[in-house]
DNA sequence: GCCACGGGTTTTAACGTTAATAAATCGGCA
DNA sequence: TGCCGATTTATTAACGTTAAAACCCGTGGC
């Protein structure tokens, strides 16, 4: 019963059978002004009838563009926690979808070189219309090779070198872990030290300083912190470390649910309660926090409206739309769970 | 001082370059045997120097291949600990780049329907050579649906249908719940019970007979079994009732590390040590069993092999070759941790 | 010396689409 | 009626690739 039993119907076939020329359907379906209101209906209605979807291969032959946003995945699992780029490759393929567009993943090894490499290929074979860059740091390569081929693209992570040309989606972790820092002094605590990443890291500097500032805020000391590798194991020890201090912190912000889930073990190790007697907050809002007992505190990146910002701004830049490129900092959520709450012993 | 200072290089370019028609560029590439050496050899300099690379819109028009494979992502994170699908992703992208494909993903909304429409507008609209499914179940309109167009595909689970004609892998969830069953007997447990999910699934019923044969192997009683949805306030309320029982369970192996990480909750609100009171298994390896203290005792799914294994499959079908569809079924591996060793009450 | 053969190469045409350009149609007005 | 401009539709050509067929030329058989 239906029109075209299999195989794929094209233009010329619509035309025909709405009594109109190829270019008039195109127009129809993509200038639908250019085409008189009777004429496109009766189009629109062969379109239907048929099952008319246009060949995305042939169209970005003819236009050199494909309706494909390239974005490479994470390099092999490690250790950690957090999940942040599983949720947010959903969340910009959601957003794609919604938008018309399809995600093609790319691989490479580990290193911005092989990463290139990937992209300069992909680009050559496909018409890919655009790229997604996460976790930009200082001196991207990856930014100036993508400027350099003139090929547009948005990244999940600030412009660090204050590169105003990109459009860039992010959230600010300096203003969560300030939220977290405030909230645990609100329940309390006056001794407040911070465990996090190593100085080469710009994130992990921006979650120090929202610390710094929530300390100060407080007039409370700051001379409690320590800088680890993100690993549960570093985390761990460095726990120790801070409660063997002379006068040990009551509460711990971490750059981290990896480094947190490492204090944690370090409480357990010590008949320590978390909550009760040692307030502890992670960062990211991983699975991880909501399983165990008790619970993390945490923050939650609003990880689907970056998907959906980044694929404006790319709409944007292929649009040809001449507003600026964007930036877009989005405020992270704090989760409070029993890790920084006096609350029972038990639960 | 590069040939081409910018935009893509055509098989044309190459030809003019090489002295030859783009015919034999073509065949120099894709069929070198119908190429004299030298001439091939000529051309393959030319390719090398100008750095061409084959337009993969132009060659899935004319052939109707795209070297494109595609995957939905799955729905919206729930609560679960199991990231198996993140992790498959990742290493079916890692083997599809390897063999020269690119994953292409596909975004729909839950419910099977919408998943058969959103892959019949792919396939519409660009040439998508084969499809990955994943998470197969009895009557899966999916597979009826992709084998009524006649679309290459293999998944990541059986075909539960007993149809032989589809490629697929997939791991012996019963061969390891049997290992952790065998496993914590092994420890001295006698008492040993069981929460699953529901009869619907057939993974789930996969599981459950392990633990039966488990049983029944070293003559133990098998009447300590409960059914719930996979989530981890399920897993909690399920613990409580099987441990408020008269002759309550000494180990329970469960279905997934949700279900498990239920129970480690529900021990905790009894002042119950994992391990040493009570013996606890979970199933896929969920970044959270390595991070909670003790660790969880888990199995581990090999999904790099997978993978691999996958793309294989499709690239024996995409070749016409004709040797029958590949079944693989692999074996999990036992991972154990603290949660099911008598251990000391800490760490 | 003619012809058949076959490896090596080129020519032709087509995949489905759309920009650019050409042609047709229509209403309005002198 | 005839002509202009505006609107609508049709024609042409091209995007880069490759299957199929045609072509070319040296070998070997008779």
């Amino acid at each position: 019963m239906a029109p075209v039993p299999h195989g794929h119907v094209t233009l010329v076939q619509v035309a025909r059978w709405a009594g109109v020329s190829a270019q008039t359907v195109s127009n129809a379906v993509n200038n639908p002004e250019r085409v008189a209101p009777a004429t496109r209906e009766r189009i629109l209605a062969a379109v239907e009838e048929l099952g008319y979807e246009p060949n995305l291969s042939a169209r970005a032959l003819r236009n050199r563009s494909s309706s494909l946003i390239a974005f490479k995945t994470r390099p092999a699992r490690t250790d950690k926690a957090s999940l942040l780029m599983d949720e947010f490759l959903y969340a910009l393929n959601a957003a794609a979808a919604e938008a018309g567009y399809h995600l093609i993943l790319c691989h490479a090894e580990d290193g911005s070189a092989n990463e290139i490499k990937a992209y300069r290929d992909l680009l050559k074979k496909t018409s890919v219309d655009a790229f997604v860059l996460a976790e930009t740091h200082r001196n991207d390569d990856r930014v100036s090779a993508l400027r350099s081929w003139g090929v547009p693209f948005a990244s999940f992570g600030r412009s660090w070198d204050g590169d105003e040309a990109t459009s860039w989606v992010d959230v600010d972790g300096r203003a969560g872990t300030r939220a977290a820092t405030e909230h645990v002094a609100a329940q309390g605590h006056r001794r407040i030290g911070h465990l996090g990443w190593p100085a080469e890291s710009e994130i992990g500097a921006e979650r120090r300083e929202g610390w710094l500032e929530g300390c100060r805020g407080r007039e409370l000391e700051t001379d409690l912190q320590v800088a680890v590798p993100d690993t549960l194991e570093a985390g761990r020890q460095a726990a120790h470390r801070m409660l063997d201090s002379s006068r040990p912190a009551t509460a711990l912000v971490c750059a981290s649910d990896t480094l947190a889930l490492g204090v944690l073990r370090a409480l357990h190790e010590r008949g320590l309660r978390p909550g009760a007697d040692v307030a502890v907050t992670g960062f990211d809002d991983s699975p991880t926090a909501a399983l165990v007992s008790p619970g993390l505190t945490t923050l939650h990146q609003p990880i689907d409206v970056v998907g959906r910002q980044l694929i404006q701004s790319i709409d944007n830049l292929l649009a040809g739309d001449p507003r600026d490129p964007q930036h877009v900092l989005l405020e992270p959520e704090l989760i409070v769970r029993g890790s920084s709450l006096p609350g029972s012993p038990r639960q």
